[in-house]
RNA sequence: GCCUCUGUAGCUCAGUCGGUAGAGCAGAGGACUGAAAAUCCUCGUGUCGAUGGUUCGAUUCCGUCCGGAGGCA
């Protein structure tokens, strides 16, 4: 069986994703599928700067506000949904374009990684957050020490949320972690990807140009939009968005809005970085520049060639 | 004009009883297998405002100059 052709377009936030890969649906006839952890659910519009319908220019998107904000989501159901609509899209006759910014999603789907059955959150969760609480990290990396020598050895006692995964999967299903992983990744990927990367010889570049679109969010709304969150109240994963929790304290009174605004855009500054730090080690990632580019014609150019000389179609 | 305080890392400031200096924040690098926009780790050389003097040696003491803050006129 032949592997299925997909194209990737990968990069920080605010580095020009949507547009490029909008672009390049039109020209080789694609469908978008998100590859965003927060892009999935639904409102979260402005924060997550998901593209308006104009700008989708008739592209279908998929994996895009399709998941109520109290709802849980892991990996595991991303890989599951994202194969399917790959499928999906193929059986078409179209090309899937997977665009986004979360590096654990795309790397786990080039990467072909396979979850087994065992519940992504379970009680036993809970029972080790408590335990942890009674008897501090130190002791529970101890205990990972006796169970999965390989995998406590690569964490810190801080890490606790890490620790007690790896606690929680060996007392599930009997498996370390790490041999978990091995297995994980025993088989091939069904996919032919070509994977575009998009990143800045000058970080100020993207800086600037995340300054700048945080202010555009805001002028759209952005404050009204987190304050509807906001008082929904309890809704963890929406919680944890830049551009929600750093408007929390503006909307306690306890801080002004100006500073908070730059503190959303500190904040994504810094995801930013954390971004960077994950894809460049990827060396499947062709990387495009973007301050290089004075112009959108010549960054399509450029993905055109990265597509044709990548033994693709 | 006079008096007082002040000028040290991108910012806010410590400090050196004279042997060329260190915190917080900012920033940078890294990790990452079921909450990943999360979570976690590591990293601090800078003409110590300028210039003369004292000294073996000055960012530290003294003089002058330049910049900043306040007070008195």
């Amino acid at each position: 069986m032949s592997k299925l052709p997909i194209l990737v377009v990968a990069g920080p936030t605010a580095s020009g994703k949507t547009a490029l890969a909008i672009e390049l649906a039109i020209l080789y006839d694609g469908e978008i599928i998100s590859a965003d952890s927060m892009q999935i659910y639904k409102g979260m519009d402005i924060a997550t700067a998901k593209p308006t319908k104009e700008e989708m220019k008739g592209i279908p998107h998929h994996l895009m506000g399709f998941l109520e904000m109290d709802k849980d989501f892991s990996v595991a159901d991303y890989l599951a949904l994202a194969r399917q609509k790959i499928a999906e899209i193929s059986d078409r006759g179209k090309l899937p374009i997977i665009a986004g910014g979360t590096g654990l999603y795309i790397s786990s789907l080039l990467d072909n990684v396979k979850f087994d059955q065992s519940p992504g959150k379970s009680q036993v969760r809970e029972r080790l957050l408590k335990e942890a609480e009674e008897l501090g990290k130190e002791t529970m990396l101890q205990r990972l020490f006796e169970v999965d020598e390989e995998t406590a050895k690569t964490l810190h006692p801080n890490n606790i949320n890490r620790i007690i995964r790896a606690l929680e999967v060996y007392e599930l299903t009997g498996i370390k972690m790490s041999q978990h992983k091995a297995m994980s990744r025993s088989e091939e990927s069904p996919y032919n990807a070509c994977v575009i990367g998009l990143n800045f010889i000058q970080r100020e570049f993207l800086y600037e140009r995340i300054n700048k679109r945080v202010d555009i969010m805001v002028q759209k709304g952005l404050v009204e939009e987190a304050f509807d969150v906001y008082k929904q109240g309890g809704l963890k994963t929406a919680h944890q968005a830049i551009g929600y929790k750093e408007l929390i304290p503006y909307f306690e009174g306890k801080e002004s809005l100006e500073i908070c605004i730059e503190k959303i855009k500190q904040e994504t500054r810094r995801y930013a970085k954390r971004q960077l730090t994950w894809f460049r080690r990827d060396e499947r990632i062709n990387w495009i520049m973007m301050d290089n580019n004075t112009d959108f014609e010549n960054i399509i150019d450029q993905s055109k060639k990265i597509i044709a000389n990548s033994i693709f179609l």
